[in-house]
DNA sequence: GTCCATGCAAACCTTTTGCACTATA
DNA sequence: TATAGTGCAAAAGGTTTGCATGGAC
């Protein structure tokens, strides 16, 4: 059971105000998805249960308030190579960019690692790079698909190099 | 100055032959491109090369090689958020996933951390997850526009959890 | 001669944009 | 009432596909 995230969505509003922009109720009702659920939505995600809840807010809209979202810092759009983008709110104080992947059926679990930002530094101060953020995605098979019997078959060369 | 790259189309043959495909003259051409170049393409990157190197091969052409390009392992391709997929070799025998990616001018720097397979292992652990791949990006400013007085400027609410 | 690849154009999919209309403040 | 948002449809940009032709084996 999630708590309460309407205060969320007023904090979005005053964002809004700050920027001189139209609190909107599309705008609040997007946000309220966002906010309301844990998960890395799509844009079709959030259209299909506008729909169904009876809401009608066109695409662009959708799109448009993702795009303010992710400008107040709210949100973050992440991009898994699926050929479109996903969304989900930072509400946790920092924001999470581990990921585990499931190459079978998609799943997405976050994880943290504190090593990891000492790897970041340590490689940025070496080549002279001022980190701003990172990903790290790792891609497998999750505990439910590995545990259905399902593997992966690489295809490739057996031997791409050595074998010349 | 690159090593001669050839033996390497020679071997995106062998792997044709190999799945009873056809090795064509635009096959070898772009494989050829791939090869010769050690950055990360672009299938517009590729495309205008072939332009005014003369040859006239159709987008089609090269997406379907790309494919078979990275089916064979011999290439991978990457998608760093720029709405489209950038191609490279994988020569070296183990394939690199580990980028520093300038957000001002695009420049990708490939690094190497060691200690990242230890992280991918005991996370996987702690979730019963089997890791096959993974991919860890850093954005952030390259030494070159860091000297050039860039800077990145943060857009949304100063505190967003606190302020509620 | 049989497949399969090629090139072109059309289709596709996600995302963006132009515009007439509507709502916010 | 001024300004910006909305919805729709069209456009845009990357990628895929259908089909007639041409090339590999």
């Amino acid at each position: 059971m999630l708590q309460d995230r309407s205060p969320f969505v007023r904090l979005f509003g005053r964002y809004l105000r700050e920027q001189g922009l139209p609190v909107t109720n599309q705008r609040e009702v997007i946000a309220s998805m966002i906010f309301s659920s844990d998960d890395h939505l799509s844009v079709d995600d959030i259209d299909r249960e506008l729909s169904s809840s009876g809401e009608k807010i066109g695409k662009a809209t959708i799109y448009r308030t993702l795009d303010l979202l992710v400008k107040s810092k709210l949100a973050a759009s992440h991009d898994f190579g699926e050929g479109f983008k996903r969304y989900e709110h930072r509400l946790s104080r920092e924001p999470i960019h581990q990921h585990l992947i499931c190459l079978n059926c998609g799943q997405v679990l976050e994880f943290q690692s504190p090593d990891l930002s000492r790897i970041e530094d340590y490689i940025s101060s070496q080549h002279g790079f001022k980190p701003a953020r990172h990903k790290l995605e790792i891609y497998g098979l999750c505990k439910k698909c590995l545990g259905s019997g399902i593997d992966l078959k690489p295809e490739g060369l057996a031997c791409p190099i050595e074998d010349i």
